[in-house]
DNA sequence: TCAACTCTGATAATCACTCTCATGTTCGCC
DNA sequence: GGCGAACATGAGAGTGATTATCAGAGTTGA
């Protein structure tokens, strides 16, 4: 199968450098919008496919919010990795859990799963914002 | 603050009565449409703000998938679970891990966070879709 | 039965995201 | 440096899931 090349365009670059300067998971509209700010022209068509296809290729990571939207990242760890996330400013840590991998595939196989993936993300409120009263308290499992 | 009362009707009972005689996660779509192919005549919007409600009070599980749909499934165990679920035909199993929740509430003590919740979902090929080549069916179909 | 008060549902609206396709860029090649 | 084929871009239309509207129907306690 025939790999279409990748080209680098100016608005690649940009994205990239946008996400380089940011440490928490932004919607594709709130990067575009931040560009925008910093007087890049780039359509907002552009940063979507963009970023997919960044994501697809392991650049940079997404996760999908409660209500359906994709947040992106540029994450330091290139390898599969796990975060902890601030509900309140988005700040993210990245980790590592083995253990959870582990026990993840165990599962897996005891039920006679097979080709095994999984997510496991943390929320939370970090340091700065912890104490600060969340009037949303809600917080339903699963 | 006075939470006003949760009615009986007849289309919450029959959401229920659908969620009961399936066992797998589907979309608030998919669940209506199934009750219109069974004789029931219950309006969309009325599936999703009893789903909605539903999840909110803690009666059915939600997930979300990675295309932003919402998919709800009344699960057996009432308490904090997670699950392994089938990529091909949405069955799914319920299963506790303590350890991973100790592991969770560790990573985030050792990172100053507080307030801490998580996600943490399985996905896979069941025994039955095991071997089954999936080059294109990489979607949740149903 | 009666009068709240809630729930329903057809439809319009919203919102994130994708598709279309004419035009702009990139990059290997001379 | 210039060419050209193939890929990328972007403005706007389209899509699909979900939510808001709001008048009328259903439910409930008294």
């Amino acid at each position: 199968m025939m790999v279409s090349m990748q080209r680098n365009t100016r608005q690649r670059t940009a994205i990239l450098d946008a996400l380089g300067r940011q440490d928490d998971f932004r919607s594709a509209q709130q990067i575009h919008e931040q560009m925008r700010a910093d007087g890049e022209t780039v359509g907002l068509a552009t940063v979507y496919r963009n970023l997919q296809t960044m994501a697809h290729g392991g650049q940079v990571d997404v996760l999908v919010t409660d209500d359906g939207e994709s947040i992106y990242r540029q994450c330091a760890q290139s390898g599969h990795h796990h975060h902890l996330v601030c509900r309140e400013c988005g700040r993210t840590v990245e980790f590592q859990a083995p253990q959870v991998e582990d026990w993840a595939r165990r599962v897996a196989r005891e039920h006679g799963f097979t080709d095994v993936d999984h997510t496991m993300e943390i929320f939370g409120l970090c340091p700065e914002h912890s104490g600060a009263p969340s009037d949303d308290a809600s917080s339903s499992g699963a």
